[in-house]
DNA sequence: ATGTCAGCTTGAAGCTGA
């Protein structure tokens, strides 16, 4: 199975360049990030012309994920048990889906930003992260072997290379040690993040900001992560990051991580 | 932060979020 990622920054912006992505690239399933559209709108018809079925949750034009997936999307799952809303009172996000596509449980995931350290966004942020890691240790607990994928915008550099210049971000959100704790509590659960491995850095980066011409500047932060069960995990056999995505006119400023299991 | 972008409100330019 071929596996992708993206933020895609607007599904209907993004529309023709998804298409050609997915024929391109020969993607079996694609999470998608930030599709920016209620549901009723988003452009079923591109997805499934091509062969895909889609499974999408979006609530206004913040947030939304979907996966679109020519391998079967079986059992879809809007939010995950126990995913926290943002503020007082709690408003639920459209921030992850998942699907039994062939037999991976998929999930795309956008992270809450955090916006800046002392905002009530990164408390959200962190409590975001740990319901997660909670709920998907607890798939663990109840079968070793399931095959589980959590892929998506993490808004986390795991390390001070996954970011062009650590000490400019020294006091923001991305970098910061809970953050980064949260991300290996889900190692800890059991979890391999296994892009890595094949994309190494430092360098590397999945996200450029649109401003100060911080691509061809090559100044970017890895924040697009697919992290595996440990079953699923030993069937991974490549990964890469399609950075010439990101060129051009009309491009997301995130590019697709692409992971290939056997 | 903004040498940027997207979608909304609103009726050309400002706001929010990233």
């Amino acid at each position: 199975m071929r596996l992708a990622t993206w933020n895609v920054n607007s599904v209907r912006a993004r529309s023709e360049r998804i298409v050609e992505f997915l024929k391109r690239s020969d993607i079996d399933v694609l999470a998608m990030q930030e599709t920016k559209v209620a549901d009723a709108k988003f452009p079923t018809e591109r997805f499934t012309d091509l062969g895909y079925e889609i499974a999408h949750t979006g609530l206004d034009q913040w947030n939304g994920v979907a996966i679109a997936s020519r391998v079967g999307l079986a059992d879809v799952m809007i939010q995950f048990p126990g995913q926290p809303g943002f503020a007082e009172p709690a408003v639920a996000e459209a921030r992850a889906i998942s699907a039994l596509c062939d037999d991976v449980r998929v999930w795309s995931l956008y992270i809450p930003n955090g916006r800046e350290l002392s905002h009530p966004h990164y408390a959200y942020k962190l409590d975001w992260l740990a319901k997660l890691k909670e709920y998907a240790a607890g798939v663990l607990t109840d079968d070793s072997q399931a095959r589980v994928a959590l892929v998506g915008d993490w808004n986390v550099a795991p390390l001070d290379e996954d970011v062009w210049d650590p000490k400019l971000f020294v006091g923001h959100t991305h970098v910061s040690r809970p953050e980064r704790d949260a991300l290996s509590a889900l190692t800890d659960a059991g979890f391999a993040e296994v892009t890595r491995a094949h994309t190494p850095g430092p360098g590397t980066f999945t996200y450029w900001d649109y401003t100060q011409l911080r691509f061809p500047k090559r100044q970017g932060m890895r924040i697009d992560l697919a992290y595996a069960s440990p079953a699923l995990a030993r069937l991974v056999t490549g990964a890469r990051i399609d950075r010439d995505e990101r060129k051009g006119k009309g491009a997301s400023d995130h590019a697709p991580v692409i992971v290939e299991f056997g």
